[in-house]
DNA sequence: TTGTACGCGTTATCAG
DNA sequence: CTGATAACGCGTACAA
């Protein structure tokens, strides 16, 4: 049938010149406007669509609509779990609705990002989902002023307000202070990445210093936060067992993870240190895994990890439905929206068991 | 490309008209050709270009040009371990040379699959990567057929010879049966989801028949090749018996994954199960994390997972590579391409020391 | 050194 | 019911 790779791209005027009538009418098909046309020439035009494997130029219908339908996406860390939830549920919107999404991951550099953004907008995507590495972010606002729609994911940017769709930050936090106190750990810890410049962080650590004013009163909270990088095992040995000293022995901590990918290195640390969960140490952070991934790590990592759930998968059909809706009307509200989180309790907050 | 009302979009005629020069030579700018224009009209350009943030429209350049500069990429399961780093390596590759990618997740539906690569074509992709859920696929045939350039990532597809990039299979297999054997496991046992139509299942588990007839050549083979369902773990438990039942008392099994999702399902079953690894029963598998990862299951999951490693980042920077190549010479002879995997040894197979 | 005119593939407008 | 024709934004022979 066809010839060696140099097959010439069978166009419009191609299937009409084929089946005798005018682009005018092929067009008139392609769009299903059947009643202005015969039922004779209808079926001729689909003969030779078919037996041509014409498709329309989404390129040159582009063109001539002055939209791309397509949907820029940025996110911070394409291995996260985070990530990989989030894409499904936006590239499961985006279909639906006959959008393509173009993606790209910014390595979790502000840098890689702004230059990922101007690509995406010189191939004049119709809208943005951008999962952003920086709270100060100028260069994001200044295209959302130029009329570009934006939406955020999970962290938030300071001085402009952009629609927003991420997880609830503080209550899971409260929550799971309040049940690490009930389950009588000494105290409680947060093991945060560099926070300053992401919202997210930000925000839950705020929490955990709400939570540890009302829960541990007598803790000064704000030396119990620390900084660690998710690189350096080491640092993070000498943190936990800074935070082992401070309890005394005989008293036992629990370590809050501010991602997922920090509670999992948090919890790499602790088995490099010998230590027993949740006897010695106890640990919990948020799960971003979606609801229908195969591997749960927090059950399958012994004695199993209480988390509080973070409903990516939702948070990406719902980030990719407001830009569409923002597409459409640019002028209707602005909102934020946070998926509510639950708090699964297992194995490794679960003191008073262990020490039955 | 919205045009929200306040802000009409910038092309180049309105260039030209602002700077008092013509489309060409505005053209000419853009694409570098400083050499045939006076600097003062270079000046006077940039100029404004620079006031009024143009940039031009790639839709309108790739419609002329006929070329999309976008790759199209349909992967299999965007949840997986491996298609988040083999995303990272596309990605990368491609931006470096001003290409753009189109993800789509098919969610392991052929028809899916299908779907979404027609969508991708009559968005007039330059080229495809596709991470294929059958190995039985006349339509991407077809569709090379008609001049497509298309790259397959680890899975192949009969009745025509595709350029490929993945990892290699047959070794690493061998590999991990010659150190059951050496650790004294009384048999292995080959745990894969359904293999019919996957090649690269298909070939591990030809390599375990291969491997056993000949370090295990009083078992039958056949017969230790389980095929379970992630989504079933009552299912995979019951498998799990058999193969304890069948061994005997004393005698220690050891299971190995098709996959990484595979490996940890069956994980998540033994220790459903309450049963001690590796002494009562052995595990290991393929890890499709990338190197850079930060959640190392393998090393977290305790007594640490016996692995073979799938460079799964670098196969994805290949596989780009090769794909560049082939739509600069299509001519160019095919290539199968399979990145070497290493054995790594952890606690979960090392079942002498654990008897001592 | 700069500009004119045409075509890429599609759709909308208007005229039969 | 059908079809010519003009855009959409850009690149490029071909002039000047």
């Amino acid at each position: 049938m066809t010839v060696n790779g140099s097959h010439k791209n069978v166009t419009i005027s191609d299937v009409a010149r084929a089946a005798g009538v005018s682009k005018t009418t092929v067009s008139r098909y392609i769009n299903g406007k059947y009643s202005l046309m015969s039922p004779e020439t209808r079926e001729r035009i689909a003969a030779v669509i078919e037996m041509s494997h014409y498709r329309p130029s989404s390129i040159a219908q582009s063109l001539k609509a002055k939209q791309s339908y397509q949907i820029g996406v940025v996110v911070a860390d394409v291995s996260s779990p985070f990530s990989a939830a989030l894409i499904r549920g936006i590239g499961h919107v985006l279909l639906e609705n006959n959008y393509v999404a173009l993606f790209a991951d910014s390595k979790n550099s502000l840098e890689l990002e702004q230059r990922l953004i101007q690509t995406l907008v010189s191939r004049k995507v119709d809208g943005l989902i951008v999962n952003t590495n920086s709270y100060y972010n100028p260069s994001l606002i200044q295209l959302a002023c130029q009329g570009m729609p934006v939406v955020l994911c999970d962290r938030q940017v300071s001085d402009y307000n952009f629609p927003l769709v991420g997880s609830e930050q503080r209550q899971p936090i409260l929550d799971v202070v309040a049940h690490l106190k009930e389950e009588g750990f000494h105290t409680a810890a947060f093991f945060t990445e560099e926070y300053a410049a992401n919202s997210a962080r930000f925000t839950r650590r705020n929490a955990f210093l709400e939570a540890m004013a009302f829960h541990y009163p007598d803790q000064d909270a704000q030396s119990l936060s620390f900084t660690v990088d998710i690189s350096d095992q080491a640092g993070t040995i000498r943190a936990i067992e800074q935070l082992l000293g401070r309890c005394g022995s005989g008293n036992t901590p629990a370590i809050i993870g501010v991602n997922n990918v920090t509670t999992m290195h948090v919890v790499g640390a602790i088995r490099a240190m010998g230590l027993e969960i949740p006897r010695q140490v106890g640990i919990c952070g948020p799960n971003d895994w979606g609801w229908d991934e195969q591997i749960n790590w927090p059950v399958i990592v012994p004695p199993g990890i209480t988390t509080f759930t973070v409903q990516s998968y939702e948070i990406g059909c719902t980030v990719a439905q407001v830009l569409l809706q923002r597409i459409q009307n640019p002028a209707a509200e602005k909102q934020e929206i946070r998926l509510p989180s639950e708090l699964v309790v297992r194995g490794s907050t679960r003191l008073r068991a262990a020490r039955v």
